[in-house]
DNA sequence: GTTTCTGTTGTCAC
DNA sequence: CGTGACAACAGAAA
């Protein structure tokens, strides 16, 4: 599920879950996700806690407490957030629950666990678990993303989805973004051209416009994504066909006629 | 029935 | 810097 817009969502099902309650008991049903705290020491912070206002860096989501601890949520390939009611049983994937005073609970669903859940004794504690991610992109500036472009030599969709680079963007994301700015995915990063960078970051505005309001990467008929798993996949914009490589280990999803591999 | 592959996330060794 | 293995798991493909 989660890319940066994804998060986002799951920022908004937080807030409304929460929304000035207090937790009245954290269950743990699966410590897997748990990654730099214990059961008891979840249960001890947040147990009594009310969450304030939710925060999305990147792919990362925040809570901060109304004490000191900062929760940290990262979902991995397969985490979300749903806010249950009173009595739902749980699901099978319901790893971390933490029930309100009214019945209702918010839910670390994930079935993997590749990620999980952080509580930071503090928000310098917080920062620090997060620090060493770029520049969010939904607030990156042409001239940020002109220079870290310009300074990498790796391929080009390597960078997007760097989180050291910029923080938020995943492999649909990444493609999608190329898709709209015309460029192949392959290009050297530091061979691109100012009109092509900034391409790049007039349809990485565009994207997230569209996707952050979803709470996903839309896959709608004048989107790529909403190609990659036909049978047939065709370019939204010319209907030729499109092709489906492996780029630094991920599906990679283009249009050669659009996407031209030279220059 | 069983094995293999794939995937919207990362890290690490080479 | 790039590539591949891996982490954990389900569902589809073979």
């Amino acid at each position: 599920m989660p890319e940066l817009p994804d998060v986002e969502g799951f920022r908004r099902e937080l807030a409304s879950c929460v929304d000035g309650r207090r937790i009245e008991r954290v269950e743990v049903a699966d410590a897997g996700v748990l990654r730099s705290v214990t059961p008891r020491r979840l249960r001890q912070t947040l147990g009594g806690r009310r969450l304030a206002e939710p925060e999305r860096r990147g792919k990362w989501l925040l809570a901060p407490t109304d004490g000191p601890a900062v929760l940290l949520l990262h979902f991995g390939m397969t985490g979300r957030l749903v806010c249950t009611r009173p009595g739902e049983p749980l699901a099978p994937h319901d790893r971390v629950a933490l029930v309100l005073d009214d019945g209702r609970a918010l839910r670390f669903r994930d079935q993997r666990k590749l990620q999980g859940v952080w509580l930071a004794r503090s928000a310098p504690e917080a920062e620090e678990i997060l620090s060493g991610q770029g520049p969010d992109a939904t607030s990156v500036s042409r001239g940020e993303l002109d220079r870290l472009l310009s300074g990498r030599r790796g391929r080009v969709k390597s960078v997007l989805v760097d989180q050291a680079a910029l923080a938020g963007l995943g492999n649909l994301l990444a493609d999608e973004i190329l898709w709209r700015a015309r460029v192949h995915p392959a290009r050297k990063a530091d061979r691109l051209t100012a009109a092509e960078r900034h391409r790049i970051h007039a349809a990485l505005g565009r994207v997230m416009s569209g996707a952050l309001p979803a709470g996903h990467v839309p896959a709608g008929p004048s989107w790529l994504t909403g190609q990659r798993d036909a049978p047939e996949p065709a370019c939204p914009r010319c209907r030729g066909p499109l092709r489906r490589t492996r780029l630094t280990g991920r599906t990679t999803v283009w249009c050669p006629r659009c996407q031209p591999e030279g220059e």
